[in-house]
DNA sequence: GAAATAATCG
């Protein structure tokens, strides 16, 4: 009996619907009894009760449900329409908001103010500018343009479709702004880039509410401002605001990106013992999070905890087997998705394939590309390519790697060109490399990082020549070299390190306890491999050598200020270069340390000497 | 008689 009481059932015979009732109604099964009830109580044709069922039936995303109350109704009021108004705008197909609006005005009835903001909403949605500055002429043409949710809703519009002029300036006209107005202006600037403006109106608001926190911190963390991002959810918390779940969602995913662990796992605490609902995105954030810091434990602890895992979760899951490397776990957790009844989605074949690129599996990963398109119907986009040569390049098959390259059915992207160049770099190749390394630079001529790594392969392979050939070219271009940064966490403080840093505050303890390090792991054999400084090109070249590199300030850090057998996790912006990577190797046997060090790439995890990466990356 | 606009996972 669906959860219904004969007693309730007898009710309804008796009188109209109430909306707590249909509220009540949790299911498809449990609207249709209703229904069936109201035709046999002979309520349904009145127009009245056919609107709360559709309306209640939309609240619930019953689209075909409504539709089919619809049809049974012979004069459908405004109400209505905007109940279908509503129930297109945020779904997959915006245009029917359109073709019920223009239904409506065809059957003679007049818009509500009502019915707009999801007019307009269903333009947000469907991406269409065109059709939303139609919605905004009807707006003006039946005088709601003065409506304070009308004029939100154009604001999120323009703002949304790439138009922030006219999104500030209807905001500028609205006379009674209130949150929702300025929280739609500042989504608005973040939307067009501008997060200074959005920060500088969200300073000035009179009012805030949890919505306005949570568009300024996912602000900052979409823009790449993890930093600040977590330090205005503290501002948050000073101010005695209980964060809710979709802020979570924010301060968990930068504190991924920052590879914070314990910021992260301060803020599960706090997730949990604030009773929130660890849902599906939230969940999956937190497995993001764990993963991308390195505990892939918990990360998987978490996963098991999901509800209903869905496909974007698992392949969250398996990207973060690939990022550590574990290529075995990567698919053992693909088949087990597939056993679950998903099906794989483009992205979970980059994962995949990543997976086998990094564990070295590579008949595998050309095996899953092959049934990718036979089996799964999915046609290979670029990153997939990218994974495959990536795949063949790490594994030294540089010819088929560039044969690869040359056939693809579509013009292959920077990315693809970078991997194969990695790929050579690995391999000192320096002939493919020459290839690979000019398209890039037509490619992508601001691109700093295709110019040093073409620089390292002529270097390593002594054709120094082309390698002076470059730096004149990149100093002709002005092309400069993106600060290289790395990351270390320690009580909850994020500590940064730049290349050649002088400014931490206790840079100068960090330096002789390098030195120290230095002579330790020249005593275990520690030579100092020049080939990736030989080509820098910052000002001051000499004070920036390779010995100032960022991450081995953070790794001097670390050891300073920890004991213990606790790991050492740092995050990279970069890759790791080779004398790092040599040094980190040797740190982690003198120092019977591990070092678990995330890069742009993946992980490496140093022990005894020995890096899980095992020399390729 | 009943209904709203702003935000979150790779």
């Amino acid at each position: 009996m669906c959860g219904f009481s004969n007693l309730v059932l007898r009710k309804l015979e008796l009188k109209n619907p109430k909306l707590s009732l249909l509220e009540s109604c949790t299911t498809l099964s449990h609207l249709k009894i209703i229904h069936a009830h109201l035709i046999r109580a002979h309520t349904i044709f009145d127009v009245f009760a056919a609107s709360c069922l559709i309306s209640i039936s939309i609240d619930k995303n019953l689209l075909d449900y409504a539709a089919q109350v619809f049809y049974q109704i012979q004069n459908p009021n405004i109400f209505i329409y905007n109940s279908f108004i509503r129930g297109f705008s945020g779904s997959k197909d915006p245009d029917k908001s359109f073709h019920f609006y223009v239904q409506s005005k065809r059957n003679g009835l007049v818009p509500d103010n009502l019915t707009y903001p999801f007019l307009v909403k269903a333009c947000t949605q469907n991406g269409s500018l065109d059709m939303g500055i139609q919605a905004h002429g009807q707006i003006i043409r039946h005088g709601f343009d003065n409506d304070v949710y009308v004029q939100n809703s154009l604001v999120t519009m323009y703002s949304t479709l790439g138009d922030i002029k006219s999104a500030s300036y209807i905001f500028r006209r609205i006379s009674c702004l209130d949150v929702v107005s300025w929280t739609s202006m500042v989504a608005g600037y973040i939307k067009s880039g501008d997060v200074t403006s959005a920060r500088k109106l969200f300073d000035k608001m009179p009012e805030k509410n949890l919505v306005t926190w949570s568009v300024m911190i996912s602000g900052y963390a979409k823009n790449s401002f993890f930093d600040k991002a977590i330090e205005l959810y503290f501002l948050l918390q000073s101010e005695g605001v209980q964060a809710n779940e979709t802020v979570m969602v924010s301060v968990i995913a930068s504190c991924a990106h920052l590879g914070a662990l314990e910021l992260g796992e301060r803020a599960h605490d706090y997730i949990l013992r604030n009773k929130m609902t660890v849902n599906l995105i939230l969940g999956t954030a937190l497995v993001d999070m764990y993963a991308r810091c390195g505990s892939i434990d918990k990360a998987i602890w978490v996963f098991d905890q999901l509800p209903g895992r869905d496909a974007l979760s698992w392949t969250t899951l398996i990207a973060g087997f690939a990022m550590h490397g574990y290529a075995k776990k990567a698919l053992e957790y693909f088949s087990r998705m597939e056993k679950a009844g998903l099906t794989p989605r483009e992205i979970t074949f980059t994962a995949v394939l990543s997976a086998c690129s990094h564990g070295g599996l590579v008949e595998r990963g050309l095996e899953l590309f092959e049934s990718m398109k036979r089996d799964y119907r999915i046609e290979p986009r670029l990153e997939h390519y990218g994974c495959m040569v990536d795949l063949l390049g790490r594994a030294g098959r540089l010819a088929e790697a560039e044969k690869f390259v040359n056939e693809m059915p579509m013009k292959p992207n920077a990315p693809i060109w970078g991997a194969l160049l990695g790929a050579c770099r690995i391999h000192k190749n320096s002939e493919i490399a020459e290839r690979a390394g000019k398209t890039l630079i037509e490619l992508k001529p601001e691109h700093s990082g295709y110019y040093v790594l073409l620089s390292n392969i002529y270097a390593r392979t002594n054709k120094w020549e082309n390698v002076e050939n470059i730096r004149q070219m990149m100093k002709e271009r002005g092309v400069v070299k993106p600060p290289g940064y790395t990351l270390f966490e320690m009580d909850g403080k994020v500590h940064k390190f730049t290349i050649g840093d002088k400014t931490h505050p206790e840079i100068q303890q960090i330096e002789r306890m390098w030195e120290e390090i230095l002579g330790k792991i020249r005593l275990a054999g520690y030579t100092g491999n020049n080939d990736d400084a030989l080509f820098d090109i910052d000002e001051e070249e000499k004070e920036s050598n390779i010995h100032r590199h960022s991450e081995k300030l953070a790794i001097a850090y670390a050891i300073m200020r920890t004991k213990g057998h606790d790991p050492i996790r740092i995050v990279k912006n970069l890759r790791v270069c080779e004398d790092c990577h040599t040094a980190t190797k040797l740190i982690s046997k003198v120092y019977e340390r591990e070092l678990i060090v995330r890069d742009r790439n993946r992980f490496h995890h140093f022990k005894g000497g020995a890096c899980s990466c095992m020399d390729y990356w």
